[in-house]
DNA sequence: CGGTCTATTGACCACTCTCAAAACTCGTGG
DNA sequence: CCACGAGTTTTGAGAGTGGTCAATAGACCG
C-alpha cells in the first residue's frame, strides 16, 4: 500500500511548472519547503470534507483532485478538476470558515501540505506574492462567473460540448488521443450539471455523428470544429 | 441632469460602512481619495461593458448597480446587484484582461473610481490590504460556487425563493416591509436563471399561497419560514 | 392621447429528469 | 479458472418542469 516518493522543493516545482510560489524569494521557497509536509494520497481517499475546519492550503505536485460541492439530496456538483502546480484550500483559510467544498483524489498524487500561519506569514512578507494569490483568486471567480452563466443559459447538449473541449484543453491527450482524465459518466454529468443518462444518450449521439469516439472511460474528441459550434464556444 | 453631490472622502466612508480600504493608513487613504475620481451616474447609464478594457477599480459610495454577463442570444446572466461600501471592477485589472461583466446603474449612484496604477500601489504597500481584498475575492468566489451548485440543482421554484429571501437580506426593506430593490421581472428571471413568465408564474403562485405580497414591482416576504424552506435553505 | 415598455395569462411542446430493467465490467474468492 | 456480486453503463418509457410564442392588459412618458 506504501508507495516510496521523493519529497519535492518547491524550488524544483517552479522550474518545472509554475506554481503559485513562484514570486517568493529562494530563501521564502526554502523556509517553506522545510516546514511543509507532503504525503502520498491514493486514488479515491477524501482529503477534506464540505463543513470541515481545514489547517491550511495544499499544493498538487503529482496526480489530479475533484473540488466539489454536495447539493440537494446528496448530489455532488463538481466545482473543477485540479492538477500538478494547483492550489485549493485557500478560500477557508482565508475566510476563516470551514471549507465550502469537499476534496477527493480522482488520481493518485502527491500533494504538499502548508499550514495556515506559514501561508500568512508568506502574504504578509511579500505582497507581490499576495497580488499572485489575488490573481488566481480573480482568475477562479473570471470561470465561476462565465460557468454560471453557461449553466444558467445553455442546454445540457452546449455544456457538455464546451466541457469536453475545455477537458481536452486542461489535460491534454495521451498516445491515443485521448483526454487524460478518467472520468465515470456519473462525475461528468456532475461536472456539467445534469443527469448520468443524459451524458451517456448525448455522447452516443455525438458518437453517431461522428464528433468523439469512446472507448470506456476514454473519449478522443474527433471533430473539434463541430464540438465548439455546438458548444456556442466563440 | 447634472446633480451636485459631496465628494466622498474614503476615511469617511470607512467611518459609515467598512470598504476594503479600511486596512489602508490614515496616509494611505488620503492619498486615495486626493487621486481617486468621483462621478454622480443615472440609473440606467452604463459604467462599463463586457469586453472593454478599463482603467481602474470602482467603489461605490451610494446607489446600486447591476454586474452581469450577456450569454448566448445577448440574454443577460445578473451575477449579482452591488451597493453601497462595495468595489468592482478589480478582476479584470489584476489579471490584465477586457472586463468579463457589463456593470449598469440600478438606482441613482455615486460612485468613485481609483486607477489601476493607484490600486497597485495599495498592494505593494500595503499587504494588510492585498489579504483584505484576497478575501473579499474569496468570498464572492465562494457565493459563485454556491450558486453554481443551486442553479445546476435546484428547480427554478426553490431558486427563485431562496432569492428572494437572499435580496431582503441584502437589501433589506422599506417601511412598508417591501424589499429595497427595484427589478424588473425580467431582471429578477436574469437572476434566477429563468425565462420572464416563469417568474411571474411562480410570484404569482407564491402570492395566492401567502408567501409574498407584490404592489407593482415591489415584494414583501410575508412567510420567511416557507420560503426559505421551499429554497432549500440550511 | 398615442406609443413604448412591462406585466400577465394561456396554449403548446421540447428538453431533460426519473424510474426501471438489462447488459456489461472488473475484482475477489471459492 | 470460473462464478458471483458490486458498481457502472446503457437503453427504454413516461412524465413534468419550464421554455417559447402570441395575444392582451396595464403602466408610464412625452
Amino acid at each position: 500500500m506504501y508507495k516510496p516518493f521523493e519529497e519535492p522543493l518547491c524550488k524544483d516545482c517552479n522550474t518545472h511548472f509554475k506554481t503559485i510560489f513562484r514570486k517568493l524569494s529562494l530563501e521564502q521557497q526554502d523556509f517553506i519547503s522545510s516546514r511543509k509536509s507532503c504525503a502520498f494520497y491514493k486514488k479515491g481517499t477524501v482529503i477534506y470534507k464540505e463543513g470541515q475546519r481545514t489547517s491550511g492550503i495544499y499544493c498538487i505536485n503529482q496526480g489530479i483532485v475533484k473540488i466539489y460541492k454536495t447539493g440537494v439530496e446528496g448530489k455532488e456538483q463538481i466545482i473543477k478538476f485540479a492538477k500538478c502546480g494547483d492550489v485549493f484550500g485557500y478560500r477557508s483559510i482565508l475566510n476563516g470558515e470551514p471549507a465550502c467544498t469537499s476534496v477527493k483524489v480522482n488520481e493518485d498524487a502527491v500533494i504538499c501540505h502548508v499550514i495556515a500561519s506559514d501561508f500568512y506569514a508568506m502574504l504578509k512578507e511579500n505582497s507581490e506574492f499576495g497580488i499572485d494569490m489575488l490573481q488566481l483568486a480573480c482568475a477562479e471567480l473570471g470561470e465561476a462567473n462565465s460557468y454560471i452563466t453557461d449553466i444558467a443559459q445553455k442546454s445540457v447538449r452546449e455544456r457538455l460540448a464546451e466541457i469536453l473541449v475545455y477537458l481536452k484543453d486542461e489535460f491534454g491527450v495521451d498516445d491515443d488521443k485521448m483526454i487524460k482524465l478518467n472520468l465515470t459518466r456519473e462525475e461528468l454529468a456532475n461536472l456539467v450539471g445534469t443527469a448520468t443518462e443524459s451524458v451517456i444518450r448525448l455522447l452516443s449521439e455525438f458518437k453517431n455523428d461522428g464528433l468523439v469516439e469512446l472507448k470506456g472511460r476514454r473519449i478522443r474528441l474527433i471533430n473539434l470544429d463541430k464540438l465548439n459550434k455546438i458548444g456556442n464556444i466563440y
